[in-house]
RNA sequence: CGGGAUGUAGCGCAGCCUGGUAGCGCACUUGACUGGGGGUCAAGGGGCCGCGGGUUCGAAUCCCGCCAUCCCGACCA
């Protein structure tokens, strides 16, 4: 591939860089097309495009869901106010953002309904009518499903009031297993965001106080935004045998005992839509990896002379091929917009690799072809062109993660001192490594004074013996990630 | 809930101080020429100036009240 020529700047007043970060990134989603304001305050339209990589994402992890054994159903959007009321902590951390229902047609309903915020009761409930014996365990069951928390601040797809997400429940018999089956699948989140979505991200446990409203413990991935602020992108809970509890799901054992089962509860949800637009995007707008891009190449035909006859048929077969090797291609031959309007559209839109070919290049037996990532704009021989168009996919694919990778280093520090960290979260912000003492109080105090909360605590996280607390300098029991959040 | 700001065309804004025909950019419609990085020219369409009241011959503009949104706090996957 030979580099013909440099792209001239993007004539455009977005750019991640900006301290308007916000701003940006609303700019990004509108522009792009991906989501809307609704007139239902704090909901969002999720627009053809945006929803074509929702698609994209179910579809990378429902293969990796099935690979690990679950299977989907559907569990019903109301759930009795007392379902929701059995579980302590449940309640608690729920309560105060639920929609109710207090009406049915004309009449009062007898006993409210609330919108679910998240299934648990639902699917407690159920599964304690399904299992008997050890041998109806595990239960391994994912839904697909919309749920609605009643947020006061919102932001597309980041935190809205009603969002898309996929749910795992599941029942174990011994909690060996139950923490064994919490701990894969956050593996396959994190195999997920950094193979598909080309996100590196952080794995750990969440601190007591920052765990699921009813859990042992949780465990999330997090991802680093070009900001420098940190996102949650997926959490598993082991929740031990709380819910088994509370609903009564109980099983007669090997050894002819009854026990509760043991749980977990695991989710992603469009929110890493908006993970992947401030992860990748630059002041070009979107840029999608090339497994999760609706179009990972979108054609271009130069429409000069009687380009319908010559370069249509060309971008035509060019299509065919790519086709057949599996890649998601578009001909963009609208003749109501030009060359360089289409270009700069599809830039703003993401799609990693644009071809172009035109009269020109047809004499010459060759193609253009312009990358995102980089912006590198070659002609290339139409002579092996789709295999080379497929390895330019995956190359890609991979210089996004690396460039990732390497933002995320370049914006984490170290930090034994509490000077240290306060210092580097009012300056350029990212990660801060730091020794804490395991003490939520010590937790809380830094989240005042810096806005930065622990994100997780990493399961390759380097040991913290002999180090004190940043906080209360007291013996510390690891090293924890620091972070302001979204 | 406290502090600050803003509501004018689909989007982004000017006009308000000093009252007098409702403006600009983008987008949209029609036509011609164009087309390898957001084309050019010409002609058009689109407004409860957030809502209600008051002052005035006359209010987007001044006054009072309300509502909504955004930012900073507080609160929260």
């Amino acid at each position: 591939m030979s580099k013909d020529d440099e792209i001239p700047d993007f004539p455009t007043e977005i750019t991640p860089q900006s301290k308007d970060f916000g701003r940006w990134y609303i700019d990004v989603v509108r522009r792009a097309e991906l989501a809307d304001y609704s007139p239902v305050k704090g909901c969002m339209v999720i627009r053809p495009y945006g929803y074509a990589i929702w698609e994209l994402m179910q579809q990378g992890l429902d293969r990796r869901f099935k690979a690990t054994g679950h299977v989907n159903a559907y569990f019903p959007l109301f759930i009795p106010e007392s379902l929701l009321m059995k579980e302590k902590e449940h309640v608690e951390g729920f309560a105060p953002q639920v929609a109710w229902v207090t009406q049915g047609g004309n009449e009062q309903l007898e006993e409210r309904l609330v919108v679910r915020p998240t299934s648990e009761t639902i699917i407690g409930t159920m599964y304690a009518k399904w299992v008997q014996s050890w041998r109806d365990l595990p239960i391994l069951i994912n839904q697909w499903a919309n749920v609605v928390r009643w947020e006061k601040v919102t932001r597309l797809f980041l935190r809205t009031t009603e969002f898309l997400w996929q749910e795992g429940h599941t029942a174990h018999e011994t909690a060996e297993e139950a923490e064994e089956e919490t701990r894969k699948m956050l593996a396959v989140y994190k195999d997920f965001a950094e193979a598909d979505l080309a996100m590196p991200v952080v794995d750990g446990l969440k601190t007591d106080s920052e765990k699921f409203a009813g859990a042992e413990r949780t465990y999330s991935i997090e991802a680093l935004m070009r900001d420098g602020r940190a996102l949650q992108a997926g959490t598993s809970h082991n929740l031990g045998q709380n819910f088994a509890k509370v609903f009564d799901i109980t099983f007669q054992a090997r050894d002819k005992s009854v026990q509760y089962v043991y749980g977990t509860s695991w989710g992603v949800s469009t929110r890493m839509i908006g993970a992947v637009i401030m992860a990748h995007g630059d002041d070009g707008g979107l840029i999608l990896p090339p497994k999760i891009a609706p179009h990972q190449v979108v054609i271009v035909p130069i429409p000069r002379g009687n380009w319908k006859e010559t370069v249509l048929p060309r971008a035509q077969a060019i299509r065919d091929e790519l086709v057949g090797r599996g890649v998601r291609v578009l001909i963009d031959d609208r003749e109501t917009q030009t060359p360089g309007w289409k270009f700069n559209e599809w830039e703003l839109r993401g799609v990693p690799l644009r071809l172009e070919i035109g009269p020109k290049d047809i004499e010459k037996s060759q193609v253009v072809l312009a990358r995102r990532d980089t912006r590198e704009k070659a002609s290339a021989p139409m002579e092996g062109l789709s295999a080379h168009v497929v390895q330019l996919l995956e190359t890609i694919q991979r210089a996004l993660f690396d460039r990732a990778i390497a933002f995320r280093d370049d914006h984490t520090s170290r930090a034994d001192s509490y000077a240290e960290l306060k210092q580097i979260m009012e300056g350029r912000p990212g990660f801060v490594v730091s020794p804490w003492c395991g003490s939520a109080a010590c937790e809380a105090e830094v989240k005042t004074e810096t806005q930065a909360t622990i994100r997780n605590i990493p399961f390759n996280g380097t040991s913290a013996a002999g180090k004190t607390c940043v906080k209360c300098g007291r013996a510390a029991t690891v090293h924890a990630w620091f972070a302001k959040a979204y």
